[in-house]
DNA sequence: ATCCCTTTTTGACTTAGATCAAAAGATTAG
DNA sequence: CTAATCTTTTGATCTAAGTCAAAAAGGGAT
């Protein structure tokens, strides 16, 4: 979902500290689980943390996020719908959390805060806009091959079997081409 | 790129008159070529345009937007990098704009803007979110039905081909699957 | 170490959907 | 109205990637 400047903006951090609840979370542990309403925005500290949702009898995982970067069960956070969503740890995680309603506050008290809002969001559709096209226009080799160019040193820490669910490929598949067998 | 309240909220309506630049594109026109900067944000008033980018000698549909709806080459009209988008009208189209500039300045000066804009790019991003999904797990027939079932209004109003590769499929798949023979 | 459990790899087979090519239908212009 | 062009359908292959199943490799715990 992006960075966001929030670790880099000092003025902001400084108003949000308050109300910032801070967490840490092992390995495997389940930060929100879906079916419920996703009450809290995410900054995560340290650690590596993965989105899925369930389909078909399988999980899906549709976001990675870590150190540095913001997440939250976006559909249920902004709709107030229960989420389809299930947010867990990969990797031991610290991370700062601001429920919606401290959000909304912020939104309209904390100068400088809706707009970081809007251009967070605007990045994070623009990097789901490439996701989107490279899923409907490359191939699963073309994928893999982006991913290990963009974000190489994460390959290391995402399991197999939740990377190749990322990126829309059977895990024997993504397994065949990182064996450069097919 | 989902609905936006501007036409709803008279009072942000009126705010932004003064601005907006009306005009009226032929069927066929294309709006913004890609290579360019974007410098426009478009509120359409009627008509139906398409948005698609060119890769490996094809051109691939990744929206659409009609009547009541806004649109711009998102990546570039917040980035400033020249746009991979092409806009282009798929029917005779009367829209308003507004420039970048007049956006930024709308943003610090008429009240709630800031937030309409930030409600938009998330609903923009949640719709993408489910298109995203859609591709990774649905088949091609499922993308279809899907696609019929939530616009079919739009069935009458997009040509096959640029319908095909908006959802992820060739021409002639989608053909077939219209005509039940898949 | 050894046992258990999870993750990854490998093999054999199947299939959804792509590609290529050509026919049939629609539109548009003159 | 007819020619020219664009759009959609149909048919015949082909192939990337999925599925099922089993073996191999890692990682923790005791």
């Amino acid at each position: 979902m992006s960075k966001l400047p929030l670790f880099d903006s000092p003025e902001i951090f400084q108003k949000l500290k308050p109300y910032l609840k801070t967490e840490r979370f092992s390995k495997g542990a389940v930060i929100e689980e879906s079916g419920f309403i996703s009450k809290r925005l995410f900054f995560i500290q340290s650690g590596l943390i993965r989105v899925f949702y369930r389909t078909g009898g399988k999980e899906v995982c549709c976001h990675f996020a870590k150190e540095g970067e913001i997440l939250t069960g976006i559909d249920s956070f902004f709709t107030g719908n229960p989420s389809i969503y299930t947010i867990q740890c990969i990797e031991e995680t610290v991370c700062h959390s601001l429920t919606k309603e401290q959000l909304e506050w912020a939104f309209d008290h904390v100068e400088g805060m809706n707009r970081m809002g809007r251009e967070f969001v605007t990045y994070a559709y623009i990097d789901l806009v490439e996701r989107y096209n490279s899923v409907v226009t490359m191939s699963a080799q073309d994928r893999y091959q982006q991913f290990m160019q963009t974000q190489p040193e994460m390959l290391n820490r995402i399991p197999l079997g939740y990377l190749s669910t990322y990126l829309g490929m059977s895990q024997e598949t993504l397994s065949r081409i990182r064996a450069q067998k097919v």
